[in-house]
DNA sequence: GAAGCGTGGTT
DNA sequence: TAACCAAGCTT
């Protein structure tokens, strides 16, 4: 197998030309702003953080900012990218740097995986590309490289896997030039080593490479194994003002969306129907639109929306936080992708 | 230790 | 189109 130094030397050459070096994180490539992105990496491509962070950093541009804000500004911010506990933990972790680390980002390993949101990984990132630290990485680009270069054949999901991809990001590490050399590895997977048509002819490390050496390329990374999600189904109750305004719920601090603003919903026609008319929403006025789709990482809903124009507000459909507001106005709220979707296109 | 947690790009 | 998965972490 390649050498160490071998390895990060042809890597750093690599990285000299091809890699990329005006990500909006890295220009300037402040600690806060290297956890901001990582944070909104995470499981997120490139592209679609890009303008995120933008206007993040306009909105919140130092930690001192950030813990001051109200969540839900935050979580307004977060809205359209997903997995919102991110949002939660980055202002939880933002009041903590504040009151315990004068508003600093900690350059030290055990203080950084202490912090809400930040695992194994990130710290790593954070430690080699903000404070020059060793610290080895292992994302989704690291692990299909090390399983190229060394034609591990295990699934993704078992420990034992774990274990020796995180050796390997150990053995590789380098000492020199530590945050070229961590965003040179991201890079590196994102744009050669990628997982549909990797551009193995004129790569670097083809002689080295295991995967390439059998001819398994196309069949590593291994598939992990299927699992078939369920379908859930909802019906959401689109009540309409004569402003143009729809009555949205802050949900519940748990499950899905925690936190954010949504239409009311149920699980069957019924019980919605059943609401309405103790409310005295005149049912002969409710129209059904087709059902839609949307998918989430461990389920698939299907969503029936009911709309309705109302003249007069009905009191409050759930025992929650509600307000009424105009599509153009979701960009001040925490609005779910699809909801924000399905809202747009009824006006 | 396994399941929960979003969304958009890609094939 | 349906499935896979991306700069993973938390409970």
């Amino acid at each position: 197998m390649i050498a160490s130094a071998a390895f990060q030397s042809i890597l750093l050459t690599w990285y000299d030309q091809f890699g990329r070096k005006d990500l909006p994180w890295q220009r300037p490539r402040t600690p806060y702003r290297v956890w901001v992105s990582e944070i909104m990496l995470q499981q997120t491509q490139v592209s679609t953080v890009v303008p995120y962070f933008q206007r993040f950093m306009a909105a919140f541009p130092t930690v001192q900012v950030l813990a001051e804000a109200e969540l839900d500004q935050v979580l307004s911010h977060w809205a359209g990218l997903g997995y919102y506990a991110r949002a939660r933990n980055l202002h939880r972790t933002a009041t903590i740097l504040v009151a315990e680390y004068g508003g600093k980002i900690p350059a030290d390993l055990d203080a950084l995986l202490r912090l809400p949101g930040i695992g194994r990984s990130t710290a790593g990132a954070i430690l080699s590309l903000a404070f020059e630290q060793p610290a080895p990485i292992l994302d989704g680009n690291v692990k299909r490289l090390w399983i190229r270069l060394h034609g591990i054949e295990d699934s993704l999901d078992t420990q034992a896997a774990e274990r020796r991809l995180w050796s390997l990001s150990e053995h590789y590490l380098s000492q020199q030039r530590v945050a070229d050399y961590t965003q040179a590895l991201m890079d590196f997977g994102a744009s050669v080593c990628t997982r549909a048509r990797p551009h193995c002819s004129g790569c670097a490390f083809q002689s080295h490479c295991l995967a390439w050496r059998t001819g398994r390329v196309g069949m590593l990374p291994a598939l992990r194994p299927r699992r078939n999600k369920p379908i859930k189904s909802s019906y959401w109750l689109l009540l309409c003002d004569g402003n143009n305004r729809f009555y949205l719920e802050q949900r519940p601090p748990i499950g899905v969306w925690a936190g954010l603003w949504a239409p009311p919903q149920w699980d069957s026609r019924e019980e919605l129907e059943k609401q309405c008319q103790n409310l005295g929403i005149q049912l002969e006025n409710l129209v059904w639109l087709p059902a839609r789709r949307h998918a989430f990482s461990h389920y698939l809903l299907r969503y029936t929306p009911a709309l309705i124009k109302v003249f007069k507000p009905p009191s409050a459909l759930h025992d929650r936080p509600a307000c009424w507001l105009k599509p153009e106005d979701f960009p001040q709220l925490a609005v779910p992708a699809p909801v924000r979707r399905l809202l747009a296109e009824l006006t």
